[in-house]
RNA sequence: GGGCAGGUGGCAGAGUGGUCAAUUGCAACAGGCUGUAAACCUGUCGGAUUAAUUUCCUACAUAGGUUCGAACCCUAUCCUGCCCA
């Protein structure tokens, strides 16, 4: 196997666990099968998913297989941990209505043939829990297996793991099911390798470490050979310091908009300009590095270095010509101050005396949650008509019409209603 | 099974009968400065309502109770942590 192939695969992972391992594996020219999970929840797929799948697809491109896994058995039983408690239980249409949604999004990013992927659930192994499987009374991970199981470890070396000993050092609830989750985990590899008589490798994030390692241990102890471990660094979201996440509103969709997602993408902190073309691009290294330099030494404007990084992820999820517009569009709007050229059209009509109160309207398209919000943000000079700030919600028909700005990107143009 | 301490707004965490829509920090939002960066400064941050921080409604685990009045007191229930067994 050549060093190319190895250096694609290196590429901004965080830790390879053996890379030794994986060499030889990979240098002895079969395909190898490779493991990654998922959650059953509804997916919106981001950026930060991205960066585990695009590893994923470095892997199909050099022959090897994907297994996505969902791992639905603890979504159908529902998570009883402290955090999780409102988490609804999924039903297994639910989840299987979610993997295809995964399927949906993840086309944009894997190679979908039978040689390549493969989706596997492991509520198969655990419960029997599709309808197919129930019927052929296959296996059900019963009491026998529990047992198994739970003699291969120790508590001690369950709760070393770093979340778990600061949760308990805090005085914070871990449940017996988080506990036992690495074993799962880990099981799902064992039952993937029984099935496809290997596993691998798996990936993760960094913070599954411990779990992906648990995998390596278990395999072992049930006579298979260990998995290799390949972690990847995770990526902070807009705000620049948290993992980039929907419940955070840090994220950066692969479905947003080509608009939305470039000035997401000029919105992030200078200091991660380099690790996402690292992570989500496919722009040369020695490119990579030596804008990395140049952006040290101040030799390039920050602002121009992350317009390509823009421009090229845009381009990889919409097209390049999606790209240029959403490039003019930014320019146009937020360095020349000008309006946007398309805008979403909001129908008005006055009321009995000619006038349009705007707290009402702002509330009614879901410019903001409540009037209280409308009435502040007018209150803060946040909301300008036709580039003039808004002082009083009553405003003349005649006035109101043309362009309404709330915030400093959200942009409504108002027509009248046909009467 | 026994004892103790707790459950407060997105999170952390004050408050322990009226002056509490609830101190403060973080997050968020807006304005200023900018490169829709960071940092910084200012303001906002349950809902409705008002000329007004005006009035009203909902909220401090859940359900009842005491009281003119309860996040705060009592009872029951649920949940969490610690110690003992």
């Amino acid at each position: 196997m050549s060093d190319s192939a190895l250096d694609l695969i290196r590429r901004g992972v965080a830790d390879i666990i053996s890379e030794k391992d994986l060499k030889e594996r990979m240098d002895a020219g079969r395909p190898m099968v490779i493991k990654a999970g998922f959650d059953p929840t509804a997916p919106d797929l981001h950026l930060g998913h991205t960066v585990l799948l695009r590893k994923l697809r470095h892997f199909q491109d050099l022959g090897h297989k994907v297994i996505f896994l969902i791992g639905d058995a603890t979504g159908l039983i529902g998570d009883p941990s402290g955090q999780s408690k409102t988490r609804k239980v999924l039903t297994w249409e639910e989840v299987r209505e979610n993997a295809a949604t995964y399927q949906q999004q993840v086309k944009k990013l894997l190679l979908m043939g039978p040689k390549s992927f493969e989706v596997r659930y492991n509520s198969e192994w655990v419960f029997g829990a599709s309808p197919q499987m129930r019927s052929t009374g296959l296996e059900v991970f019963d009491f026998s297996k529990f047992v198994e199981l739970a003699s291969l470890t120790t508590v001690a070396r369950i709760i070393e793991r770093d979340d778990f000993s600061k949760r308990l050092a805090a005085g914070k609830p871990v449940s017996f099911l988080e506990l036992f989750y690495p074993l799962m985990q880990g099981y799902d590899s064992v039952k993937i390798a029984e099935q496809h008589g290997t596993c691998d490798v798996e990936l993760g994030g960094t913070d599954q470490t411990f779990n992906l390692l648990m995998g390596r241990e278990l395999l072992k102890a049930y006579g298979h050979q260990p998995q290799i471990v390949l972690t990847l660094p995770l990526l902070e979201g807009t705000d620049g310091v948290a993992k980039m996440s929907k419940s955070l509103n840090n994220h950066i969709g692969i479905q947003d908009p080509p608009n939305e997602m470039f000035g997401k993408i000029m919105s992030i902190p200078d200091s991660l300009i380099v690790k996402y073309f690292t992570l989500l691009t496919d722009v040369d290294v020695a490119w990579i590095e030596s804008t990395a330099a140049d952006l040290s030494n101040k030799a390039v404007n920050p602002r121009d270095v992350k317009l390509e990084l823009a421009s090229v992820i845009v381009s990889m999820y919409h097209t390049s010509d999606a790209a240029e517009g959403a490039k003019e569009e930014f320019l146009r709007v937020f360095s020349n101050k000008e309006l946007p050229t398309d805008m979403a059209e909001v129908e008005i009509k006055s009321d009995a005396d000619g006038q349009v109160n705007l707290i009402e309207l702002m509330v009614c398209v879901n410019l903001t949650n409540s009037k209280g919000e409308a009435r502040r943000l007018i209150r803060q000079g946040a909301v300008k008509l036709n580039g003039e700030k808004v002082e009083q919600p009553q405003v003349s028909l005649e006035k109101a019409l043309g362009t309404l700005q709330v915030g400093p990107r959200t942009f409504r143009k108002l027509i009248e209603a046909p009467k």
